[in-house]
DNA sequence: CCTACCGATCGGTAGG
DNA sequence: CCTACCGATCGGTAGG
């Protein structure tokens, strides 16, 4: 359990971490290019040029906390595909787990959502690729409770897609971690909101008795 | 209709107006950081230093950007409040309406929804003021409808405005004007999933005759 | 609208 | 991890 010579000591791997996750935070409150090095340095104590001992540049910052994202999105969600769930327990469980990557790590997520644009071209065709495939995710979630007769028959399989992804993405805008609700309570919302629909069902015919 | 000699020339007139264009353009594409003045200038064919003889700053280009989105939704939903619709037909026009201003301002949307962080005080506050009146304005219309008993009875008031802000909001990362789809279908699309829910409706019992 | 310039700041490096 | 520095570029201005 003794850690040796040659690997980096604790310290400089805890630096490390700590470098990213003191620019996650600055590059979501003030943007990837309005934060400068020197900025990131001085919350760290350090000198702007020191940073350079322990990374290899400003966007490798970017790149790691947006690769980062996508794999806690990955990690999360891509297991769901071989769980042994009812369709709307599947898409249930991805909202729920969608949202709560999204509500524990907000700065990243809005690092992830405003600043990927900013990669260059390998790091920013790996978002691209990482985002058909999220979007591929649930169209399968979907197009299987449809097959399954528990989704309207002529549904928009794209759209109703889209309109799930658009439910659980936008909170990085909005959720705000310390409150009430967690995100299990939104996805909850969302998604008896998605399922059933908002409006007052309209009885086949006038009520009977119950059975 | 000849133009007096004190007003600004219409060349004049229409350069500044370029200059909004093309900085919308520009800060939608790399964000407002990244966009140098000099790099508007030169799609501009002038020099740097010639675009203070036409505003007074960079800051003004963001702040009248996201002052001009802000307005046109205003100018598109709040004519809204005093039309006299149901409830489903003010809330889907509402999303409509929403949907268009975006779908049809997509530069000026993505750089309202993402770079607002970036404005001075007044116009920051603005802005938080601005998207609060958006929030209660859709909240008012979900209300009226529970009040008139068309959507459920235990609806969440403030998540169901939320999902439905989602909704159209989020259009400004996937929409493509090109497409095949206009701002009314994917209005009419979201809505219809949104009020009747993805779910097939379960008979309150078997389906006996017609009528 | 241009030329020429300002001070400030940027990301990054050398050498210790 | 620091000092001292690099060339490049930034937003903006003076004077024409």
């Amino acid at each position: 359990m003794e850690s040796g010579r040659t690997e980096p000591s604790r310290t400089e791997l805890s630096r490390r971490e700590q470098i990213y996750r003191v620019a996650g935070r600055l590059f979501s409150e003030r943007g990837y290019h309005a934060t400068s090095m020197r900025d990131l340095a001085a919350e760290l104590g350090i000198q702007g040029g020191s940073l350079y001992a322990h990374i290899s540049g400003k966007e490798e910052l970017l790149s790691e906390i947006v690769q980062r994202a996508a794999r806690q999105f990955d990690e999360a969600l891509f297991s769901l595909r071989t769980e042994d769930l009812t369709p709307q327990e599947r898409l249930r469980e991805a909202m729920s787990r969608h949202l709560t990557v999204i509500a524990e790590n907000m700065e990243t997520a809005t690092v992830f959502f405003h600043e990927w644009k900013h990669l260059s071209q390998e790091p920013l065709a790996a978002v691209i690729t990482w985002r058909d495939g999220i979007e591929a995710f649930y169209r399968e979630l979907i197009a299987e409770g449809v097959e399954a007769g528990v989704y309207r028959t002529g549904l928009n399989i794209k759209m109703a897609a889209n309109l799930v992804l658009s439910s659980v993405n936008w909170a990085y805008t909005w959720y705000r971690p310390g409150g009430q609700l967690s995100p299990q309570d939104v996805a909850a919302s969302f998604e008896q909101m998605l399922l059933s629909g908002l409006e007052q069902p309209v009885p086949a015919r006038p009520m009977q008795e119950e059975n």
